[in-house]
RNA sequence: GCCGAUGUGGCGGAAUGGUAUACGCGGUGGUCUCAAAAACCACUGCCCUCACGGGCUUAAGGGUUCGAGUCCCUUCAUCGGCACCA
């Protein structure tokens, strides 16, 4: 009968008496930490606290009413990496809260009629328990939730400072608009011609909104200079902001006069042309040679007077059949469809050519980008080149395809793209590939024709949406001094508490007249609020700055408090921000800071995506599919500290991966071993019917047991101390396993063992390496070992690498790279000596099979490689 | 189409250019039990062999190297992002 087993016998009759006492029961252990931890405050971090300071930051939840399995891999990975970093020194500030406004609150309520404050402020409350039942080291007195006033009144304030620094601007642009949502959205809440959250192709509506001028700040926000991001996340936003250097030539039109009666007599006269220039952007000046038609986008404003009356009728159908199919093609996978379009009939003159060539629309080119014109060079671009194929323009070779002959381009089946000299290009012929655009833009700009330009793709942020549940616009309209900013002493502009809701397309506030009618501010005759509401992205733009003075009534923050705290040391959260948030938060601040409030350029110093807890099937949860992991059961039936163990053993944190019910049960068996382990040897030095002499007393000299197990200690602590440093949570538990697996082994060959002082600082360094994962059963083990204070205040342990260095080593011997025998030898063994062995081996002889060795490859410590 | 990432046992996954498959799941056999569950022990990449032992194996193919899962080239597959951006 093995040495466990009769421990189990023991322990199965003790069960009888004291039940509590053995049994690794989570629910118990864990509600009383919980309630211990916010007794003491231990999340909460102190202003004031010496020690430097780790703001250690996870998005912020909206608050959907349940907290998902992907918010708990997130923030335990978070909360581990902060306990852990709190263990090593530092004064760790782990935030929490919620940002609250939002559609999903509005077409809920509308869904059951109940309001969206009260859905909010449920869901909120549902939340909260679900956040403690984590464990995690949330510091619960800073909290925000970005619908209550104290919160949104800065929201207000700050929109106001931006609009006072116009950054902040009203106009009458086409918006996207989702008829579904019945809101506009920014471009970065549109994917692929829909809407992002309802997938409703979004439509072209010319409203009055609300933008802010990112723009103004595309080129600072291209730049990553200092902060530690995902190389994946830092393209992704320098794809969208889509910075295009080049040029903007004029080409010139003519629109023709208009035949008309003079009035004084009576005669018919034609009116003189008028000229007209028309910029485009182009990145490749130096094939404007190469120019044959010339495109305008439908929308252009100049099509109509440049349209000739016999085009008129085809050109007006053409725009017609843009602006309806335009965004559900877009949505089609057919990236290829047949380039269209129609001639209006009149005539642009190439201002450096001075030829003159076709005027087209065509809906390959965008009002959006550029200046919704186009130089169509068939020759060197695959959409003109297609263009031109369709409609049978001509196509002109003015850059050479590097030495080989020119060819006639009207045989070639694709654009010539790559950069090469000039030719056929008047004066530039010849013109190097290195230098032919600055030839063409120097001369552009001497003739005063074209200049260097730049282009992004990035648009302002627009920011007006016609809902109900955000937080209002401080904005009051008046008729004699319209728009006029509500004075900073009366924020905030308090959202009403409930709505009537139609589906009109316009803010039910628009219809709350307690709301609507106001006074001016400046000549106090009656005036009318601005009724949409702000993007929630701007509550989520600044919410990392107010953690750190959460509850001031004075100021949207106070600047020694940012200053202590900010910037954010680590910020982990989903990659799926990489647009949208975490670009408008880097915008936020960098205006803010030009503002005078904020004095660093950057909120993130680290960003780290955590990766996506799968279904069990391995595909990504759906209520649909049936595969949703809820986090509450797993954690009724596992534990937290189960259900936090699993999550980050499942694979490296940043790739996530699927779900597995016989997964957690071996963690939680792990948990159960960790608890036995811990349990069985306290009885075992707590009383004497178990003692067994043999052991070595203090200051004995050590047995061979003991150094294994110091040396394993030191082991585990270095790899482990590592896995957290960079987030290789699954890593650091298989460590953790094997540091159990170890101590019973060990416990296992000599019982006696774990009477040693030995064992025992082994058994504390294993709860002081598991109490950022698993920190309920930690700290309870921890204190049934006799302490008083928690384990989540120890200091991280230390390691004495010499104390990890094995006292055999296995070294590998290879002939000609293949393993054929192992040999056991001390570290320090001379490499003369390795060699002799690795010669003398029957089976490496066997291997050579009578050749020479050519040559001995000796890596220290690991192998010698025969070569015959 | 372009950009990026990833391909390792039955499964999730480990591996500073140096023992591939750590750790866990699953499976097989065993101990305990009247029995089952739980727990514990042993084995578990594939092929040949009664065995000793041998051969093969990191998506496929090639290369560099004494030695490649790891570096380079080609191809294939999967996932993510962008997609007429002039």
């Amino acid at each position: 009968m093995s040495k466990t087993v009769q421990t189990f016998q023991r322990v199965k009759t003790e069960m009888a008496h004291s039940m509590v006492r053995t049994m690794y029961q989570p629910g118990e252990i864990e509600a009383k930490w919980q309630a211990r931890w916010a007794e003491e405050d231990y999340g909460v971090a102190r202003d004031d606290d010496p020690r430097p300071k780790f703001y250690n930051l996870v998005m912020l939840p909206y608050p959907s009413g349940d907290l998902h399995i992907g918010h708990w891999y997130n923030y335990t990975g978070a909360d581990i990496f902060g306990r852990f970093t709190r263990m090593r020194g530092y004064n760790v500030m782990q935030p929490i809260g919620f940002d609250a406004f939002g559609l999903p609150a509005e077409n809920a309520a509308i869904k059951r009629n109940i309001q969206p404050r009260t859905w909010t402020l449920d869901n909120i409350e549902n939340m909260r328990r679900q956040l403690r039942k984590m464990g995690a080291g949330w510091d619960w007195s800073r909290e925000i939730v970005s619908c209550l006033p104290d919160y949104y009144l800065w929201t207000q304030w700050l929109f106001l400072q931006f609009y006072k620094h116009d950054l902040a601007y009203r106009t009458k642009a086409p918006a996207n608009w989702c008829p579904s949502c019945n809101t506009t959205l920014a471009n970065e809440q549109v994917v692929g011609g829909a809407c992002e959250r309802c997938h409703t192709p979004v439509e072209r509506r010319e409203i009055d909104q609300w933008l802010m001028r990112i723009t103004k700040y595309a080129d600072e926000l291209l730049r990553f200079d200092g902060l530690d991001w995902p190389e994946k996340t830092r393209v992704m936003q320098t794809n969208w902001i889509g910075k295009s250097e080049g040029a903007e030539v004029r080409f010139v039109a003519h629109i023709p006069g208009k035949r008309r009666k003079n009035p004084a007599t009576g005669k018919f006269v034609i009116e003189p042309e008028e000229r007209v220039e028309i910029p485009v952007f182009t990145t490749r000046p130096d094939t404007i040679y190469g120019v044959t038609f010339f495109v305008l986008a439908p929308e252009h404003p100049l099509v109509e007077r440049l349209t000739t009356p016999k085009q008129r009728k085809a050109v007006q159908a053409y725009i017609e059949q843009a602006r309806h199919e335009t965004e559900i093609d877009r949505l089609s996978t057919d990236a290829a469809r047949p380039k269209t379009g129609v001639a209006l009939g009149t005539f642009v003159t190439n201002p450096v050519s001075g030829e003159q060539v076709p005027i087209w629309i065509a809906d390959y080119v965008l009002m959006g980008y550029g200046t919704g014109a186009v130089m169509g060079v068939p020759a060197h671009d695959q959409r003109d080149f297609e263009f031109a194929r369709m409609f049978n323009l001509p196509i002109k070779q003015v850059i050479r395809d590097g030495d080989e002959p020119l060819t006639d381009p009207e045989t070639w089946e694709h654009a010539l793209t790559a950069h090469g000299a000039m030719v056929n290009s008047g004066q530039f012929d010849g013109a190097p590939p290195d230098q032919a655009i600055s030839k063409v833009i120097e001369w552009m700009e001497h003739k005063k024709v074209g200049r260097a330009a730049t282009t992004y793709r990035l648009r302002d942020w627009l920011v007006s949406r016609q809902r109900y549940w955000g937080a209002p616009i401080p904005i009051v309209y008046c008729p004699e001094h319209g728009a006029v900013p509500v004075p900073e002493d009366q924020l905030p502009v308090r959202l009403p508490d409930e709505a009537n809701f139609k589906p009109t397309g316009e803010s039910p506030l628009r219809y709350d007249p307690s709301f609507l009618h106001t006074t001016c501010p400046i000549c106090g005759e009656p005036a009318t609020r601005e009724t949409d509401t702000l993007d929630t992205f701007i509550c989520s733009s600044w919410y990392f700055l107010r953690y750190a003075d959460a509850h001031n009534d004075n100021a949207a923050w106070a600047p020694d408090k940012v200053a202590k705290w900010l910037p954010v040391d680590r910020y982990i959260g989903g990659a799926e921000h990489a647009v949208m948030h975490l670009l408008y938060a880097r915008f936020f601040v960098k205006a803010l800071r030009d503002m005078g409030w904020l004095n660093f350029d950057e909120p993130f110093i680290k960003l780290y995506h955590q990766g996506t807890v799968l279904g069990p099937d391995g595909v990504k949860m759906s209520k649909s599919r049936g595969n949703v992991i809820a986090p509450d059961a797993v954690v009724e039936r596992y534990g937290a500290d189960a259900v936090r163990a699993f999550l980050m053993f499942m694979g490296p944190f940043d790739q996530g991966g699927p779900w597995n019910n016989q997964g957690i049960e071996g963690v939680r068996r792990y948990l159960n071993r960790v608890w036995a382990l811990v349990t069985e040897t306290l009885d075992e030095s707590g009383s004497d019917h178990h003692v067994v002499n043999g052991a070595s007393q203090d200051g004995a000299t050590p047995t061979a047991a003991e150094r294994g197990i110091e040396r394993l200690r030191h082991r585990m602590i270095a790899r482990v101390t590592d896995d957290y440093a960079e987030m290789r949570f699954n890593t650091a538990l298989a460590g953790l396993m094997e540091f159990v697996n170890g101590l019973n082994k060990a416990r296992e060959e000599s019982p006696a063992i774990t009477q040693t002082p030995t064992f025992r600082a082994a058994i504390e360094t294993l709860l002081t390496l598991l109490a950022p994962m698993t920190p309920h059963i930690a700290e309870e083990l921890w204190h049934m070992l006799g302490h008083t204070e928690s384990v989540h205040d120890q200091s991280w342990p230390a390691y004495d690498p010499a104390l990890t260095v094995a006292e055999t080593i296995t070294l590998i011997v290879q002939v000609n790279g293949k393993l054929r025998d192992k040999l056991e030898a001390a570290p320090d063994i001379a490499e003369d000596e390795v060699r002799a062995l690795a010669l003398a081996s029957p089976k490496a002889q066997a291997a050579l099979d009578g050749r020479p060795a050519k040559k001995v490859i000796y890596v220290p410590g690991r192998l010698v490689n025969i070569v015959g």
